[in-house]
DNA sequence: TTTCTCTGTGAGACCGTTCCCATATGAGAT
DNA sequence: ATCTCATATGGGAACGGTCTCACAGAGAAA
């Protein structure tokens, strides 16, 4: 392969000028900038970036792990928007971008781009500590996205989910809905817990009547998961005459509905369904979903632009940035 | 940071022996390998993949190109699965994956991954012949995947989908629809002209009348897209008393579908909708959507195996693999 | 004239590995 | 006794760049 020394010897010159006249720093005259410009241009010769990383320390990648137990990962409805937007920003600030995806939170997928030297590393959803110290040890600055652990000091961008639960609570109410009944997925994971609570904390707040019967649990915050819990409680659901069900995300929420719309009970006609997050399906689906959406598209840019200012060591203002989610009203729910 | 050198010293041998009891291969004594490992174990010390890509000339990253003017396209229903697939099949294969996702077929992007020096790519969608031919010239194997152009000698996997739309036509026709109404996706992309193609074929085989009024061009491939032609095409659609719609992929279905869930028109009841790809929102609407499914799982995991190969210099036996298409008969159609 | 500064250039160390080669030792064959 | 051969180890070049430093010439300031 063709490498600095060929140019060199083609262009007349020694192997210092080109370097000099490749990264534009120090002297270079015109006469010998234009003879290696021109040998560049013939060969066309691409500077070596694994060579480049070697000398600099630097190796202008970044590396996306992303943990998550079912498939999709990457076309995930949610985090893969998140990823798209990483991608995005990442590239305009001249970054690659490695993407993992892993099924168990291993060590082995972190150490895969530990030891390929990234600048630094992007984490999303749920991490485990043994995880976050074992990346911590290695000193490569990473950020945490839509993480669930409140690791003190570590650098996370998240979404204000309680307020977003609270903001559901009073739309529903506000539509006269006095009976809701709630699809909680996993409490585990800091989003759908704060989503529930922040909607609690609001019917509580209302003195409205809003209890543990009025919850089901999820053991995923999948689509199927959604459906089978509405079927499970469906005669609970009946007989409690509720009017409106609100899912700690999309995907529950638009199970729900598939299996309220099969049974011939008109959303939002007779029930009101709503959601979190808007993803892309929720606009799509017939009646569209209300929801409460997420930033996603900030927070990649977010975490690129932070986590750009970690690798250059510049300060980095605040360790912790929680973005304000926004109410979409759309067609699953109306006034009872 | 680390190196070979330090744990040489530590465990009081040169950095050869090091080096041979990391890689296993040469002579090392009981002894020594004990010791290494011992330092080794301590120092959490991890080889610098960096230096070893450097002398070895083999890095052991592959990159996965995506351009796709639309928004998303890591999240993109189809384009993600694949990429999905990519992921796990590569990282089983002990490959580290960069993602770059471009909207214009710049040559840029191309560049960003050939300077990293890839051990090869896989490029997905469609490619301009300039953009093949930068990257031929680079040396770099690479691998075209759901890719528009027949470049020949380039080594690509694709999908059937000449057969598909012959599935799906006889499908349609086989429930008793004479009158069925096709939204085709834009025809300079190879997927969704060979569908119309294998459609039209089977309805000409069947002596079925289907012409070039029965079919509506669309600009883009989006479920926006299906629901606009969908509309424009209404008056029409009535007065021909079509009894089905086939879309060129799913999202267009799923956008003439919800036109005509919003003017009251039963689905499968009054017109059957019928898809093609099989992405995830097709099972998950109301009514399911009936489809013809894309083996995007296999698509990425033979691009990988395949890619390895070509990496790795052995021989491959096709230049093109072209996977068949599944009908997936759901809700969205029945008997006319 | 001497000294200083600016411009321009090349030699060579270095980044962290791998791998080839030289060397050493002990056992078994001749 | 010498010759092989397998085992074991370390030295040092190479990979392809960057960067520091030494040095040289030219013009300006002393």
């Amino acid at each position: 392969m063709r490498n600095i020394k060929e140019i060199a010897q083609l262009s007349g010159v020694s192997k210092s000028t080109v370097s000099r006249v490749i990264s534009g720093s120090g002297y270079a005259s015109q006469e010998a900038r234009d003879k290696v410009l021109k040998v560049i241009q013939e060969l066309q010769y691409k500077p070596n970036a694994v060579a480049r990383a070697m000398v600099s320390q630097r190796t202008h990648n970044i590396g996306v792990l992303i943990y998550r137990r079912e498939y999709p990962v990457a076309s995930h409805p949610f985090y893969g928007k998140i990823l798209d937007a990483i991608l995005a920003s990442a590239s305009s600030m001249n970054y690659s971008v490695f993407v993992t995806t892993d099924h168990e939170m291993s060590l082995r997928s972190a150490d895969f781009m530990l030891e390929k030297r990234v600048d630094g590393l992007i984490l999303i959803s749920r991490l485990e500590q043994n995880v976050i110290d074992h990346i911590g040890k290695f000193g490569v600055p990473y950020i945490m996205v839509n993480g669930s652990t409140d690791v003190p000091g570590v650098i996370h961008i998240v979404n204000r989910d309680q307020n977003g639960g609270l903001e559901a609570a009073r739309h529903l109410s506000g539509l006269g809905h006095r009976r809701i009944f709630m699809l909680a997925g996993p409490q585990s994971h800091r989003s759908h817990h704060l989503r529930l609570e922040g909607f609690r904390a609001y019917m509580n707040g209302q003195r409205a009547e809003f209890g543990d019967s009025d919850i089901a649990y999820l053991l995923a915050s999948t689509f199927e998961e959604g459906y089978r819990m509405m079927k499970e409680h469906w005669e609970h659901f009946r007989s409690r005459s509720y009017t409106a069900v609100f899912g700690t995300n999309d995907m529950i929420a638009l199970g729900a509905m598939k299996f309220l719309m099969e049974h011939s009970v008109s959303v939002p006609g007779q029930v009101a369904v709503m959601g979190f997050d808007d993803n892309d399906v929720a606009s799509i689906l017939t009646p569209s979903l209300t929801t409460v959406r997420v930033d996603t598209e900030k927070m990649g840019r977010l975490a690129c632009v932070m986590l750009d200012k970690l690798i250059r060591h510049e300060p980095v203002e605040e360790t912790a940035v929680e973005l304000e989610p926004q109410l979409v009203i759309r067609d699953s729910t109306r006034r009872f």
